[in-house]
RNA sequence: GGGAGUUUAGCUCAGCUGGUUCAGAGCAUCUGCCUUACAAGCAGAGGGUCGAUGGUUCGAAUCCGUCAACUCCCA
């Protein structure tokens, strides 16, 4: 068969999924091996793959996949969830574009249709685009965190922690998404800098009999719009300034309303003017004065962050518009006393970034979360939850977990499910998980009302306080509990997520564990890095540095992507992402594709008994001790999560330096000689071996090759071969290894340093102790300096470059002319580093707390490095009698 | 303002619980090669006062103190 110059992986992808598929190798039922669990972060239905999930997806393929050849029954499931806010506001924005529907004539019900549809139209895409980078998932899994079973279990633990106690309904200080109309929860907040300015504003004051005092107090605000709402005047009962004004009032400008100044200790003496405006409807803080000092709640912003009617001037008009208009009436009154410069924090909302968020008192439904959190962070604690890398984010974790705030989840959305409360006419409720179940509910606190009568919630549950039942509903665990699939793959094994979202889900998930199944939903938390372009920015739609997935592994191939990213991943470290890292997985792959053709070529001119020379046998010999070498060392960086380590190690290292450049040139035979048998054999096994090592990393460049290496037998794929444990390693051999790569390599370089056109040869006399060891890789060091002969010495060669090398000396005879000078100079200056050398060592052992207090071992090895250095500066001196 | 992390070659990073003249890898750079698997390649080479400064120690990139710069999280 002739294979092409070079891999095309376009042609090897395509086939080679679609056999695994078909053979159901992804596939996953309980049995006798132990599982190996990973549950997808469920991406939102609605979107594409970016590097991010590109990063993350790899990452557990790979897991998962060195699982399953490690014994282990591995389940990767995928899924995504409906990500409420964003994907309602996408199909709104459809059907006002598209069909130029507005969300507001359609019923709930017409509405959902219309979002299911669009949820079939667009859902699939990210797990096509997950099965084109080679993802090992059980595709018969899939989940959605609206599938009927899923939406029972979210419903039903929201009925369940509502009769715990755990979740209650009450009018509280939330954060108002005014673009989607919605509450958000704490963690939907994104704080940003911003300059702003703090409008300094003056308001008259009346005395306690209801007089105006002629005199006035100057606030300082960054939100004049909001004073129409304001219910009074706050100052530190500490401040000179305004002690004489105990039981007065000042008058809010515009709206003329008469507010007490009130006292707290809460308001900084020191900033703006020291007197603050109360608004308890629009400001966290001044919402706890409020309550407080029981002041009265003046809401003066409509849902869509317009100003109410209860502001009095300016209705209808948007907070930014309104908050010029204020400015330029107070400034006509003359009671705009200065305007300043200042640098403040806004809030936007996650999902509509350029929104800001609004503090709004508003009735919501709220998770209690103390008692939850306790189980979640002792499980983190004790580390029966391990997180990597190390132990960085467990100050973190913990300092949320122990102040945890409530959980606002309910949104003023339709795309998710629906609140199961039910109200009766005059207010009064009952949550159950059925209309029917609510009947019976308010008839058995003597209520009689029909199915009719009752009207329910109209909002939906937050996205994650169903993301949060993740790792057990995708088993229904929830809904179905003690069914044979979660007690078999619960807990899971591994998550692999961004540390962007330890809050919002990776902790909660562990609550929703802790308190369903009394048990973690995973044993280890990955976090990964972000990925940052070239420039370290976040990749952005703004910035437009996101590059397209499937462009790239149209471009370079899957696994050349998968190289890209996981080369340049260090664990847990942001990552810089640059197309480039993906030539370098191309050229890789190009690499052994090229390994192929020669090993393939070979295959025609296999003889028995054809070279069976030592040097051949060592080559063997070395590298599969340093194969074994190798695997060990896998073993313990996947134990450590190191992957990027691994991926350097198995593929950089281990097969294009030391199969392909070293290896296979030691037992590459002579210009179409044939082959020793056994050696092909072994040279074939290697190769099998290392597609096998690389296969969770390249699994589709890695299955090809070991398919076109030899003829298999159906089901003999590589996805699913188990590893063996690696065999024990002889260091003596790995040692000769690199004494003969060492050797090989200072020739060369002497060989260039002295301008010895590559193709002249040389003749090669060796003067060593071990002639052993050299006789039986004569050849191939012959071969590999492009020596004519070799002969072995006891004594200088004159007329000669003169190398050592550990303890052995090397005389290299050549035609060209040599200079005596800088051969010496070279030898001179080796000889300098090793006398050096031997003094800060023989300074070590003639330090006598050194002799006393350091490990016996340590001075053992000093005392060998001492003869070493002894022996070495020996055999230069003596190179040198030779010039 | 509180907390965490980072700082090692031009770039991105390894260097665990101190011990080879220990300073390492990949990329980039330079030199020589179209050697019949591979120029997307082969063979070589150069390059760093381990952020600064004190300390502990026989010995510090590694442990401790202080400072500086950057990043992230929380308020």
């Amino acid at each position: 068969m002739e294979l092409s110059k070079n891999y095309t992986p376009a042609a090897a992808e395509g086939k080679w999924y679609q056999h695994w598929m078909d053979k159901g190798y992804f596939r996953s039922k309980p049995d006798n091996r132990p599982p190996f669990t990973v549950v997808i972060p469920p991406p939102n239905v609605t979107g594409v793959l970016h590097m991010g999930h590109t990063l993350n997806e790899t990452v557990q393929d790979i897991l998962v996949r060195r699982a399953r050849m490690s014994g282990y029954n591995a389940c990767w499931v995928p899924g995504s969830d409906h990500a409420s806010i964003a994907t309602e506001a996408k199909v709104v924005n459809m059907l006002k574009t598209e069909k130029g529907i507005e969300k507001s004539q359609l019923t709930r019900e017409e509405f959902l249709k219309h979002a299911f549809e669009w949820k079939e139209k667009y859902g699939g895409i990210i797990y096509s685009q997950i099965k084109k980078l080679g993802c090992s998932c059980d595709w018969d899994r899939v989940t959605f965190t609206m599938d009927d079973h899923y939406y029972e279990a979210v419903i039903k633990v929201f009925v369940d922690l509502y009769n715990k106690g755990k979740i209650y309904r009450g009018a509280r200080m939330i954060n108002w998404d005014p673009k989607a109309k919605t509450a958000l929860s704490d963690e939907e907040v994104l704080y940003k800098d911003l300059q702003g300015k703090l409008y300094h504003v003056q308001y008259a004051l009346e005395d306690g009999d209801g007089n105006l005092t002629g005199e006035s107090i100057t606030i300082a605000t960054q939100r004049p719009e909001t004073i129409m709402g304001d219910t009074a005047i706050c100052v530190n009962p500490d401040d000179e300034r305004y002690k004489h004004l105990i039981g007065h009032f000042a008058i809010v400008p515009l709206v003329n309303r008469r507010v007490p100044i009130i006292f707290d200790t809460y308001v900084d003496k020191e900033f703006g003017t020291g007197a603050l405006k109360v608004t308890p409807a629009h400001d966290i803080n001044d919402y706890n004065l409020g309550l407080k000092h029981n002041l009265e709640v003046v809401d003066t912003l409509n849902d869509d962050g317009t100003l109410s009617a209860a502001a009095g001037v300016f209705v209808g008009e948007d907070r930014f518009k309104a908050r010029k208009l204020v400015v330029a009436a107070l400034a006509e009154q003359g009671l705009l006393v200065k305007e300043q410069e200042y640098t403040t924090r806004l809030g936007y909302s996650e999902r509509n970034p350029d929104t800001v968020v609004e503090p709004r008192i508003s009735t919501q439904w709220f998770v209690k979360m103390a008692e939850l959190a306790k189980p979640a962070l002792d499980a983190v604690v004790n580390g029966d939850v391990k997180i990597h890398p190390g132990d960085r984010f467990l100050a973190t974790y913990k300092y949320w977990m122990e102040n945890v705030k409530d959980w606002c989840i309910s949104r003023q959305l339709w795309w998710g499910q629906r609140i199961p409360s039910y109200y009766a006419p005059d207010g009064t409720f009952e949550v159950a998980t059925s209309l029917d179940k609510a009947v019976a509910q308010f008839k058995a606190r003597g209520v009689d009302l029909k199915a009719e009568d009752l009207r329910q919630d109209d909002d939906c549950l937050d996205t994650w306080f169903s993301s949060w039942l993740w790792p057990m509903e995708v088993f229904n665990g929830v809904s179905n509990p003690g069914n044979e699939e979660i007690n078999y793959y619960y807990p899971t094994n591994v998550l692999v997520t961004g540390q962007d979202i330890i809050f919002f889900w990776v902790a909660r998930m562990i609550m929703a564990g802790m308190e369903y199944k009394n048990e973690k939903p995973f044993g280890d938390v990955y976090f990964t890095g972000m990925v940052r372009d070239k420039l370290g920015r976040k990749m952005s739609k703004q910035l437009g540095n996101s590059p397209d997935l499937l462009e790239l592994i149209d471009r370079f191939g899957a696994d050349a992507v998968r190289f890209g990213i996981m080369i340049a991943s260090p664990a847990g470290n942001d990552l810089l992402f640059d197309d480039s890292s993906c030539e370098q997985g191309r050229n890789f792959n190009n690499k052994i594709w090229n390994a192929l053709k020669l090993v393939k070529m070979w295959e025609g001119r296999v003889a028995e008994g054809a070279s069976s020379s030592e040097e051949a046998h060592f080559a063997v010999n070395w590298f599969e001790n340093r194969l074994n070498e190798v695997k060990a060392q896998v073993i313990d960086l996947f134990k450590d999560f190191k992957l990027s380590e691994a991926l350097n190690l198995i593929c950089n290292h281990l097969i294009w330096n030391d199969f392909c450049s070293w290896y296979l040139e030691w037992v590459k035979p002579g210009f179409e000689q044939p082959i020793d048998a056994a050696i092909y054999k072994k040279t074939v096994y290697f190769f099998e071996e290392l597609m096998h090592l690389a296969h969770p990393f390249l699994p589709f460049v890695t299955e090809e090759i070991y398919q076109l290496l030899a003829t298999r037998e159906a089901g003999d794929d590589l996805v699913i071969k188990q590893y063996a444990a690696p065999s024990a390693v002889d260091a003596n051999i790995l040692a000769q290894g690199e004494l003969a790569k060492e050797v090989i390599t200072s020739i060369r370089d002497a060989r260039a340093k002295n301008q010895i056109k590559p193709k002249d040869p040389i003749a090669l006399h060796i003067d060593t102790a071990q002639q052993k060891a050299f006789k039986q890789i004569e050849d191939m060091l012959i071969k590999q300096v492009n020596a004519k002969a070799i002969n072995y010495v006891n004594a200088p060669v004159s007329g000669c470059i003169a190398l050592v090398i550990q303890k052995d000396k090397f005389y290299l005879e050549t035609e060209n002319e040599l200079d005596p000078a800088a051969q010496k100079e070279a030898l001179l200056k080796d000889l300098a580093y090793n006398q050096g050398f031997l003094a800060s060592v023989d300074k070590k052992l003639s330090n006598e707390k050194f002799v006393q207090n350091a490990k016996p071992e340590a001075v053992e090895l000093e005392r060998k490095k001492k003869a070493d250095a002894e022996a070495k500066i020996a055999a230069i001196t003596e190179s040198l009698k030779s010039l």
